[in-house]
DNA sequence: AAATTTAATGAAAATGATTATCATTATAAA
DNA sequence: TTTATAATGATAATCATTTTCATTAAATTT
């Protein structure tokens, strides 16, 4: 349904941003336009830069401050493939959810995204969570499954 | 089965130290014995402590050298839960593997291990890496699940 | 057992991602 | 428009981890 969010920017946010009280600014709106345009999964520093092209008065820190605010907010996931930078992505959105994981490569660090098992696996979880909640008393609020090892390309160059 | 590896600090690994031509030295010694003798998640600065209080000579270089090592050896594994700090524990050992997942209150930062559900889990598991290596020609090494949430304490003190 | 080779060590400095500080600016309400 | 204050951005600070490099000590050879 493109479209149903008006021109220009995304602004599915609005809503949820006025709901907490937070104010709509220009940072914010490029960010979260950066997040949505993008699929990939940004550092800080990707952010960063994307947004000084189209706004060159951001600051790092408000990239920074912006993006735990979302996360905090469930509108982005926060990730981290062992490369001692944080990832971000969009969490939902106007597209549909993808609940999606990652392989990971450990030798050049590409990132590839898969869905598939996710409804299997999504079972397994929902059984797991629902029990473990009960054993350890413990409220699940979110889960991370991640593979590392090599992709095509550095698994070939090292035989 | 005590015993079986000697007296004083575990020497089951010496073997894989020969084996790759690695040195034998005091550090990595009591670092392993450390590791051997703790079931927590001990972060870098933690082990360093602990070694400390054995071999006060130990660097904190060393430490991080060594685990690295340890962690390229497959010995132990690395971890990370978001705290900005890696966490290190003994992959297998002289004790029985104990292949184990983590809840991760994200209040307070206690982390729990489970064991439940590991076989279920695994299966999928498997079946996934199998399938996704094929997919993808990607070679998996190795795997997180990780649950995020809030731990008990945590979970009564916020209502 | 002493000499030798070189991997391993540790002190200190460097790095790099993230966070804190604080004066200034701009959003949203009156 | 005025006002209150949340948000911003430049700068400095933090803090885990790495790098550098001169020194030490395993393991091998004599």
């Amino acid at each position: 349904m493109p479209g149903r969010w008006g021109k220009g920017p995304a602004r599915w946010w609005h809503g949820e941003f006025r709901g907490c009280g937070y104010r709509i600014t220009i940072p914010r709106q490029i960010i979260l336009q950066v997040l949505d345009e993008s699929k990939e999964h940004l550092s800080a520093e990707d952010i960063y830069l994307r947004v000084h092209n189209i706004y060159p008065a951001i600051g790092l820190t408000t990239v920074y401050r912006t993006l735990d605010l979302l996360v905090n907010m469930g509108l982005i996931f926060k990730f981290d493939f062992g490369d001692g930078r944080a990832r971000y992505e969009l969490s939902r959105g106007p597209k549909e959810p993808s609940h999606h994981h990652h392989l990971i490569c450990i030798n050049c660090g590409r990132i590839i995204d898969y869905t598939d098992f996710v409804d299997e696996e999504l079972e397994l979880l929902k059984k797991t969570e629902k029990e473990l909640s009960k054993k350890y008393n413990f409220e699940i609020k979110n889960h991370t499954i991640q593979f590392y090892g090599l992709c095509d390309k550095c698994s070939t160059s090292k035989e």
